[in-house]
This record gives structure tokens, sequence and C-alpha cells, in this order.
DNA sequence: ACCCGTGTTCGCTG
DNA sequence: TCAGCGAACACGGG
């Protein structure tokens, strides 16, 4: 499921859910999830960690729930001061579900996390290909990885001189060229296409062929994407202010996309062409050969 | 049984 | 040295 909107989605939840609140217990089902970010002298690595290390949590209480790109960032505090934080990326199963504390564990939990007041929260990862990262005394800061990315597009925009210079010095197609989470973090292979589509640019064509106005283009497009993706989930969800953000697999919602996985329908622009698959980079996109140049 | 998949990293190649 | 590419990770669903 993840990719911004869907992170977004999360980020919200737990602040409704989680955040103030003080941990009680924290348990790990599946350690091969868990790890922890090491400082040793100047360099920082990431380290297997038992599921023991998950105790470092308990006593503090969830401060603050930052997002960037497709990473969740939490805050967890004692008393006034950063505690431990946890960086928690979804790979591409993961999700996170509110229980109370009595319920069975959804299917694939591999982290559950008991806060005071009744609430129990899973992180869930069918595919085990997201992470649960301890981060000591919360120091997202001070993570290169992290720090290599630009602003969030959604809380920053999107720096357009900053992505045609990068651009101009990339020879793959510009489909496979936005994958890059140092270009605009959050774009994932279906926001992707999505984005391409909207902004009318051939999904096969270099980066470094567009010309500074497709790039101002394609950004917007990126933008009105995730705000569309976004919308829609919140309208289908059934949160209408109230219930939890549910996701687009689940039954009852419709899928928000115009052209992801609509191979064979009449374009939704041009009326005219036909909605295409093609495989890149061993991923697939989906596109309008006719409108799109 | 076989292929596919919303993400990311690693190792090989030219 | 590095951009680019394919494989690998894990596991359910069609």
């Amino acid at each position: 499921m993840p990719e911004l909107p869907e992170v977004e989605v999360a980020a919200r939840n737990l602040r409704r859910w989680g955040e103030g609140r003080r941990v009680r217990a924290a348990g790990c089902s599946e350690p091969r999830i868990l790890d922890a970010v090491v400082h040793v002298g100047d360099k920082v690595r990431t380290e297997p960690v038992d599921p023991a290390a998950l105790g470092a949590l308990v006593g503090t209480r969830l401060g603050g729930v930052e997002r960037l790109g497709k990473n969740l960032l939490l805050a967890f505090k004692r008393g006034r001061k950063p505690a431990v934080g946890v960086w928690s990326h979804l790979g591409m199963t993961g999700k996170w579900l509110r229980r109370a504390p009595a319920d069975p564990p959804p299917r694939f939990s591999r982290v559950r996390l008991d806060l005071e007041g009744g609430v129990t929260l899973h992180y869930v990862d069918m595919r085990l290909f997201g992470f649960f990262r301890l981060v000591p005394d919360a120091g997202f800061a001070a993570l290169p990885a992290l720090a290599a990315l630009p602003p969030d597009p959604l809380a920053g925009g999107i720096d357009t001189a900053r992505l045609t210079a990068r651009f101009a010095r990339i020879g793959k197609p510009v489909k496979v060229a936005l994958l890059d989470q140092t270009l605009v973090p959050g774009v994932g292979n279906i926001q992707d296409s999505e984005a391409l589509w909207r902004a009318a640019i051939d999904p096969r064509r270099r980066a470094s062929s567009l010309t500074p106005a497709e790039v101002r283009r394609l950004a917007r497009a990126v933008i009105a994407s995730f705000r569309h993706t976004l919308r829609a989930f919140a309208a289908d969800g059934a949160d209408g202010g109230g219930a939890d953000i549910e996701y687009v697999e689940e039954p009852g919602t419709r899928n928000p996309f115009r052209v992801y996985d609509r191979a064979g329908i009449r374009c939704p622009r041009c009326h005219v062409g036909t909605i295409t698959r093609i495989v890149q980079a061993a991923r697939s996109t989906y596109f309008c050969p006719r409108c799109q140049k």
C-alpha cells in the first residue's frame, strides 16, 4: 500500500490514537522487523536488535508523529526530554492498526505497543520489507539517510530549480528516475505513473530531456496526485471526521487512480488513446501513448 | 505451479 | 568512480 498518501493517513491516525499517551508495554513477534541506529564515532549504522530493546519505550510518552516522504518518525519522551525515537518504514505491505488490548492481534502483527487508556497499536507487515527502527534520543536530524531528503512535498513544496538540475544529470527514463526518494520523497510506483499522466509527459523520456517548464508541470502534477489520493482515502474510508481512514484494497473502497492498473481503458483526458502497460526497471508503468509526449 | 506485487538495497558490469 | 541494471528480500493472491 504505502506511498506518501497512505503514509500520511498512517501519521494522522497515529496522532489521533496515540499522541500524549504513555507506553505501558511493548512487544515484537518478528525480530527481523526490528533494528536500531547505532552511533560509532561520527558514523551512523543500523544493526539488528533483540525484542527486549523495545523496553526502552516503556514508560515514555508518544510526543509527536512526523512524516517525511514515506518515513514515519515517532518521538517518545520522558517528561519534556526526548527519550527514544521510532523510525517506521511501511515497506510494501506495512500498516498501523489500533485495537483494544484484549483483542487478538491482527494477522501479521509484528510489533505491538500497549498505551495507557486502552489503546493498543499494532505495526502490521506481511512481507517484512518495512522496518521498525529505534533511534537513540529520537535524534532523527542526525541521520544521514533522512538528512539527504529534501523537504516533504506536502509541507515544503518541491524545489523545481533543484529538481531540474538533478534531472539534467540522469540518463534514465523519467519514470525510473522519479522513484529516487532524494528527488521527490514519497513518490512510489503508482504516484509516478499518475503524476506523469497528469503532466502529459511520456514516462520513457530520459529525465535529462525534460525542459524546466516540464519539470515544473511534473512537480505540480505530483503534488496534485498526492492530494487527490489523500482526499479519496479520506472520503472513501468512511472517515467523514470520525471513523478510521481505511485503505484502498479493503472492501467498499474505490480505486482512486486515473491510470494505474487500468490498462485497456480509454484515456480519461484525451478520450482517444488507450492506457497501456509497459515494464520499466522491472516495474509496471501505465500511460497514454497518445497524449503523453 | 507459476507469475505478480504500492519498496529498498546490494552486487555486478561497463 | 559511478550510473545503470537485475537480483534479492518474503509471502500471499490471482
